[in-house]
DNA sequence: GGTAGGTCGTTGCGTACGCAACTATATCCC
DNA sequence: GGGATATAGTTGCGTACGCAACGACCTACC
């Protein structure tokens, strides 16, 4: 077993071996560090998240977070387009997301009246009880698992540079080619 | 569309609508912001360098992850489970990666001679000029994206960061239970 | 030296995702 | 008002993942 509490650092420092020492020119080691570093914790934070809410909830973290964005919204409604986006799926994905949802009695879709082409997801009143009762559990993991981590002042700084890096790559995959 | 440049924050500020005035003793609100801008900081990430590393290098970004691995390894090669720990994904799903990632001809399995249950998945000289072609575009996307979005300083300290919290998450999800 | 129990990797299965193509609605412009 | 164009959501398809069960192999103990 190779991990370390230096999540698996080996890579992109042992990688001017293959690649010459262009890789420094390339990416600085620094942020070569700290690309690895994100990309564990989030690894490790979601897989530990993901399997206690499903154990405790039934529900898996992509539910969650489309249930908590509908739980955050006006009459607990969203277009399908909205939710979307700011679940960060594709829109087929959604769908098929909803559809599940619906079948467990948790969400219904609406047409709308004043356009025919959008459709309103819904929390409906089980699925309000079902988000109520995961929602505490699965918070306070969060608090634990991430939060702990750190203390406020250091997350308030780590939130600012996260919105930073979220801002810088916020257009759409596909429309700035 | 309901994106601003703070990361889709409606969630979990506007749940105490329905969780009612716990929703603050369950979760910080500082640490449910940091939380969604993880989240978000992630998703736009992955994305956007998946479908750029596998335009220009027709390789998806967890090939590249275990390329990357194996590329910085001793003899370019190692086990399969050091090398699914590594990459965070399951032994199948490093199984099923490696059989994609030897029809393409760039890894191939060895079965070790000492023991006869592990198998060495090997870069090819094949693989390793695969590798070379995609890391410099790759890495440059990372150092775009991610990296320049933050002064060096800041950097370092959202390294450590990331790391306590990947280290508070370490152990495999399963075992602790 | 043979069997119990562990470890390594693969396979069966169910599930989830994204892209591209499609349907349906709405809008724009003549 | 009618065809070109755009937008919202769904569906077909290929692909990827994790879990649990399994087979192959190793090791330890008797």
């Amino acid at each position: 077993m190779a991990t370390t509490d230096q999540p698996q650092s080996a890579h992109l420092d042992n990688l001017s071996k293959i690649l010459g020492s262009d890789a420094r020119t390339l990416l600085d080691p620094g942020v070569a560090r700290a690309w690895i570093a994100f990309l564990t914790a989030y690894g490790r934070l979601t897989r530990a998240l993901s399997s206690e809410l499903m154990d405790g909830a039934g529900m898996s973290l992509a539910d969650f977070d489309v249930m908590a964005q509908l739980a955050g919204a006006e009459g607990y409604a969203l277009r399908m387009t909205e939710l979307a986006d700011a679940a960060l799926i594709s829109k087929s994905g959604l769908t098929r997301r909803i559809d599940r949802l619906a079948v467990n009695g948790w969400v219904t879709r609406r047409r709308c009246t004043e356009d025919g082409r959008v459709h309103w997801a819904t929390l409906t009143p089980l699925g309000v009880k079902a988000f109520r009762a995961a929602a505490p559990g699965h918070l306070r993991a969060v608090a634990e698992r991430f939060g702990a981590s750190l203390p406020a002042s250091e997350m308030d700084r780590l939130t600012r540079d996260l919105i930073k890096i979220a801002a810088k790559n916020k257009e759409r995959t596909r429309e700035a080619v």
